[in-house]
RNA sequence: GGGCCCGUAGCUCAGCCAGGACAGAGCGCUGGCCUCCUAAGCCAGUGGUCGGGGGUUCAAAUCCCCCCGGGCCCGCCA
């Protein structure tokens, strides 16, 4: 096992000596440490708290200077300031001296510490509805869901990515009616007319819908909802790929009545009919593609593909059917079949506050009953849902699932644990977590796919690639075009994943195509700029002369500051990674960027003439740039050694 | 009507869950810095009733209550 860095190696101890003396949890103790103003020291921790319990500051401090010394931690002092802080302060020579020796024996100096319980853990994410290209929403998700698991898995979780392709429902139906009406075959034809599968299924998708919404308002003679759809159709007319245009409306308005043969698809698709099979899985397998192409475009990969319809056709959904006919808690509502969640709500959650608070019960939650099956026998997306959560717990043993999912469906995610319950499912329902964040908004319209307005990921990626690109290439004459793509793709990335992933999940994005063009300042491009500098300094001195080192030489000014900063890399991440925010890593990585471009600007490593002080401070560099380059790579973000 | 989320500098946001030592970044704006390790950078200046009001506390941006503003959700849709 590799030896952790002195940093971490300093608070893990200094946590389990507090919370030893004081009666505190570790994790507690571990939040409650602070980083002080400079002066004070590097580390602090207010035992002003604690005095209530007979904690005397100036004896803890000495206490604990005792104990970290016994534990062969040599390298801190700790004293008491102002109302009872304990202070810590580092040998900042001591440090050099231990990082130095990692780097020489292992090549690398900053490894995230693994948490003392590891868990099996399910993310489920991205799961964007098969019927049109993935938009920044999706990218919100997938950034975020992806991010979670890399950090999950760095802090020695055993994380199990999933994505719900979500094959049953109204809306593949719609776009299914409009497949069959061309008679193509999607995976083919996108590969015919040379264009993503997804585009062009987004297409079909939005045209079908927009066909059927404006006959079934004629039909009402509801001529306001024509009027303001039509411009919608025109629209979409000007991107027809090959022809299709008027073949679909034509068929749609000419059909008795469209909206039944919709159903008809649905219901045929859930019983599992051969035509409808093959109608639907080729058409989703044709998105599917396309979506593949974007995944990988922003470095994301699942370990598994999970399709809604094999929830239904292997009988799992059934079973969850029969499940609630047996249960207490069954109900007939309107008509069909349900489950009674108020008076679950009533009975077992408002007498039990702690499994109420473990769900996550509101306060004065009024939900209906909970449908599950359509009076046409059809099932339901939360039917569905339920037995999809069941499955992931039982096909990878997870203690917890995580579903990365847009807060506009809390009450559904609310709905499915409060239903899992209510058939006994409790441990699955407390342990299913809904990671929810807020939508991403246009500065203009509301994006829909079913008007087909949106803003495609691959087109904001793009339009990146190319303002990169120029950059690229303005900086570095001479570099083989292939190069240039290749780095301007990873500018792209970056730009995108890291504007998603640094604002908190609960705060709404509204994602300016324009300002996203930005590439300065507070970026992903801004730490991979900050990464590459740092590279080329390394990459001039040729090697650390490891034997030379002077380590009193940065054990001042920025150096120093430098120096612990990077250290703090590994339990920043630790930290976003127990917490599931990302952006503590996010912003702490800007900051990290932001000393060291300061540092960079006003004191050169080549060009010092002192031996021992050139390789102290080659040392700090190679430390930044590998805190740079894995918290990047935990943000799914490539850190390149130039651009 | 009910539930949930958001409200910190002109703008975008950290800090709030786990209360503590003068409220932090970036953008913008003003003025400077490339014979010198990548100027996607740096330096200096500018900027805040932490939405408002009560309360708890030795201590509140942080906890509790009320109010105001914005968003989302309350389907035999997904």
């Amino acid at each position: 096992m590799r030896r952790l860095d002195p940093y971490t190696r300093l608070i893990e101890a200094l946590v389990e000596e507090i919370a030893r003396r004081v009666g505190e949890d570790e994790l507690k103790v571990l939040y409650l440490l602070q980083i002080p103003r400079e002066e004070h020291g590097d580390v602090s921790f207010p035992a002003i708290r604690y005095r209530r319990k007979g904690v005397d500051p100036e004896r803890l401090a000495a206490e604990l200077e005792e104990a970290l010394k016994s534990r062969g931690i040599d390298y801190a002092s700790v004293s008491v300031a102002g109302p009872g802080y304990i202070n810590v302060k580092l040998d900042a020579r001591r440090l050099v001296e231990e990082v130095s020796s990692l780097y020489r024996r292992t090549g690398s100096a900053l490894e995230v510490p693994k948490t003392k319980e590891p868990l099996t853990l399910v993310v489920e994410h991205t799961s964007a509805n098969p019927i049109h290209p993935m938009h920044m929403g999706h990218a919100r998700n997938m950034s975020l869901g992806d991010t979670l698991a890399r950090l999950l898995r760095a802090r020695g979780h055993r994380v199990n990515t999933r994505f719900y392709v979500d094959d049953v429902g109204k809306q593949v139906a719609v776009a299914a009616l409009g497949v069959r009406i061309l008679g193509i075959d999607p995976v083919e034809e996108a590969r015919r007319l040379g264009v993503k599968g997804d585009d062009l299924v987004g297409w079909i998708y939005a045209v079908t819908h927009l066909s059927v919404d404006i006959i079934k308002a004629k039909h009402e003679g509801n001529t306001e909802k024509v009027e303001s759809l039509l411009p919608y159709l025109v629209d979409l007319k000007d991107r027809d790929p090959a022809g299709y245009f008027d073949r679909i409306v034509n068929t749609v308005w000419s059909m008795e009545d469209p909206e039944a043969e919709i159903s008809r698809i649905m219901r045929n698709y859930e019983l599992g009919r051969e035509e409808e099979k093959r109608l639907i899985r080729r058409m989703v397998e044709a998105v599917l593609e396309g979506f593949r192409k974007t995944l990988a475009r922003m470095r994301v990969e699942f370990d598994a593909w999970d399709w809604e319809s094999d929830m239904v056709w292997s009988s799992r959904v059934g079973r969850i059917l029969e499940e609630a006919r047996r249960s207490p808690y069954y109900t007939v509502y309107k008509g069909a079949e349900a489950l009674d969640l108020p008076r679950f709500i009533k009975e077992r959650l408002l007498t039990d506050p702690e499994l109420a608070a473990r769900i996550k019960l509101p306060r004065a939650l009024e939900v209906p009953p909970l449908i599950l099956r359509r009076s046409d026998g059809t099932t339901l997306y939360v039917t569905r849902d339920m037995a999809y959560t069941l499955y992931k717990f039982e096909v990878t043993g997870a203690d917890r699932v995580y579903n990365v999912i847009g807060a506009d469906q809390r009450l559904s995610q609310l709905q499915l644990r409060l239903a899992l319950a209510a058939l006994g499912y409790v441990r699955e329902a407390v342990n299913t977590i809904h990671y929810d964040y807020e939508l991403v908004s246009l500065p203009g319209e509301r994006m829909s796919g079913r008007k087909g307005v949106l803003v495609k990921l691959d087109d904001i990626l793009d339009g990146l690639k190319n303002r990169a690109a120029e950059e690229v290439r303005a900086r570095n004459p001479g570099a083989s075009e292939e190069w240039v793509e290749e780095t301007a793709e990873k500018i792209a990335r970056a730009a995108v994943r890291f504007r998603l992933v640094q604002v908190s999940a609960p705060k709404p994005i509204v994602f300016d195509p324009e300002k996203a063009l930005d590439l300065t300042a507070n970026s992903g491009p801004y730490l991979q700029y900050t990464h590459a500098r740092a590279s080329s300094i390394l990459r001039k001195l040729g090697g650390i002369n490891y034997s030379v080192i002077d380590p009193s030489a940065c054990s001042s000014g920025k150096r120093r500051r430098l120096l612990v900063l990077a250290l703090r890399m590994p339990l920043t991440a630790a930290k976003a990674a127990d917490d599931l925010a990302p952006e503590i890593l996010a912003v702490y990585l800007i900051g990290l960027a932001d000393l060291f471009n300061s540092w960079y600007q006003e004191d050169s490593v080549l060009h010092e003439p002192d031996e021992g002080a050139k390789h102290c401070k080659a040392l700090l560099v190679a430390l930044v740039r590998e805190a740079l380059a894995r918290g990047l790579e935990l943000l799914g973000i490539d850190a390149p050694e130039r651009m």
